[in-house]
DNA sequence: ATGAAAGCGCTAACAG
DNA sequence: CTGTTAGCGCTTTCAT
């Protein structure tokens, strides 16, 4: 009588099945699946219709084990509501695949301290760690240094500048965007700010009253929106219901202008555009629908991913490379939701900027 | 002259270097970090010490190589850009979370096949996988099944239904659609569907046509924009221009209705609600954004996400447990964009939703 | 309750 | 080019 295999489970085809069939050494059925490895083609032949039979694969698992490396790398997002978060994680996310690695992700909760979860970075031994939205404590990070796992900020960065970057320009598209409303005929300019503490309306807002005052404007009257939409409409709401209504709002991001959009247009009866401008951050995806049509300043999505690798890439390679903060440039991109300058409007890859 | 560390990655402290400082076996540090296992209090506190000095955390590589679990379940997602999506993701990463998963995120190549990523699936022995969006050929469904990876489906479902999946009421919230227009005195709807092979466009228009068909309604127009939203304003561009205008559009998902607004808007100058209404279906977050103010079928992402979990603790805990098909229902939300029945109109957990 | 010993499935020297 | 031999860091019997 037959003995038939057990049930439940079966167990995967091991390196060791595999070699048994093909009547070669469990090492060699190794090579046969390590892309530069010396092994005789014919060899090679026999442990791949070995395999193929037993449909085996090999265990990542036990490979990172040896290796210490796991070719996967966290990523750290939360505040996927504001569209840009899930365009910004499916470029990276492509980025990284196409460098052979995987994504663990990790949905931070919003007020929850992401160090707990980022406990199981250092468990997984995971090869590096990208934070996008998500604060990280400066002593995590300092953890991640010792432990030789490279992190790289996505859209935020810490004061000391310890810890690697990658984010638009805050600084210069907020500056940009005030000389566009000055030359716009803007005269009381507002502001919505996202979170205080974070570095993005920081230096957004910086940017902005900085280059307000070199255009001999007032000061912004300004409002907190904490990068929520319902905040942000009430922000919305009381810079419009001023004495001296703002003739423009700049929101720190698109997420709290799609916020102001609705509140201007339905609650004061303002059209966007033309009785008052609105001005986001970020181009997010909703932004360049038509129903929305939201001036914005665009961040350079896919490059700002394929940055995160290439100073990942670096840092996995000299673990002692010093912190990199990479700035990358946008554009002003012009809709409907704020009004034209006179000068400076250009066409460029099918969609205005501002180009003064 | 004292010995220095070698430079580098700093190796990070194992059970063994934790055992000798602590002065007890190894298994005892083992034992002291499982939950379950009988081991003294005092060893146990001065295993915790020893590990506290050390910085140890156990390698859950090394772990998951003997249990064979990974603790790692595998995400397929894609089209992100429909904000239907990073919401279920986030609810469903939350939830994995909390389960004590972690995820580890693919996201598939819009026209690529899903498969050669998901071989990945079967390297890193993950404990199991959830599509959401993605295709998946009924031979790596197969493949997965015999190797004890349980998968469920995710707003998706293949014809066989040999595969456990999580679903919206697609067809109930059609014909509940196809009602509301009635009722609203609409008579010539139109439908924009999405993919042609996926079940979600195929069920939703079937239980919109069939609906429509016993009210005695005619069949509905019909335009494809393949749940992409250039096409789908292309659709809507094609239907609106039909020398029988349609009083009402129907699209088989929300991404596509948000692209229907704009054309009947700004290039028909037709305002949604009131010269034509525009229903979409998921309540994607957009939808419930003032400026776009979109009538749609709420799919509930959160019970959704909470049954995909468990689900997969079903068919975890037994490995021979049948394929579950769970059909989720949802409401009709009523915002701005459809006109309203004089009937059934209620309010409910603070919106509007129609209750014939 | 604890330690010794045997692997999990694989890679990486090391001889041949 | 190939097989042999050690482990990677941990869990898990099995005695004690």
């Amino acid at each position: 009588m037959a003995k038939t295999r057990a049930p439940g489970p079966i167990r995967a085809a091991t390196a060791h099945d595999v070699a048994r069939l093909a009547g070669v050494s469990q090492s060699a059925v190794s090579r046969a699946f390590t892309p530069g490895a010396s092994i005789a083609p014919d060899t090679a032949r026999k442990v791949a219709e070995a395999a193929a039979r037993l449909g085996y694969r090999p265990n990542l698992i036990a490979r990172s084990l040896i290796t210490r490396r796991s070719s996967i790398i966290g990523v750290a997002a939360a505040y996927l509501e504001n569209p840009f978060y899930p365009a910004m994680l499916e470029a990276l996310s492509t980025a990284l695949e196409g460098a052979g690695y995987r994504v663990l992700l990790f949905t931070a909760r919003p007020g929850e301290s992401s160090d707990p979860i980022l406990e199981e970075v250092l468990r997984y031994r995971l090869d590096a760690l990208v934070m996008a939205s998500a604060s990280l404590s400066s002593r995590f990070a300092l953890e991640c240094r010792q432990a030789g796992i490279p992190v790289v900020l996505l859209n935020r960065r810490t004061e000391d500048g310890a810890t690697s970057s990658v984010t638009g320009d805050n600084h210069g598209g907020a500056a940009l965007i005030a000389r566009f409303l000055a030359a716009g005929g803007h005269r009381r300019p507002a502001f919505i700010a996202g979170l205080e503490n974070a570095s993005t309306s920081r230096e957004r807002e910086a940017g902005f009253r900085e280059a307000l005052a070199a255009l001999g404007l007032p000061p912004p009257l300004r409002a907190v929106g904490h990068y929520d939409f319902a905040e942000a409409a009430r922000a919305a709401r009381e810079l419009l219901s001023a004495p001296e209504r703002p003739d423009a709002l700049f929101c720190a991001n698109d997420h709290m202008a799609f916020a102001a959009l609705g509140v201007a247009r339905r609650e004061f009866g303002l059209e966007p555009g033309r009785e008052v401008s609105i001005i986001g951050f970020d181009d997010a995806g909703p932004a360049s629908w038509p129903v929305v049509d939201l001036t914005t300043y665009a961040q350079p999505i896919q490059p700002m991913a394929a940055r995160v690798l290439s100073i990942l890439s670096h840092h996995l390679a000299d673990p002692a490379a010093p912190a990199v903060g990479a700035v990358m440039p946008g554009e002003l991109v012009l809709r409907g939701s704020a009004r034209l300058p006179p000068q400076g409007v250009v066409t460029q890859e099918g969609r205005l900027v501002w180009k003064p």
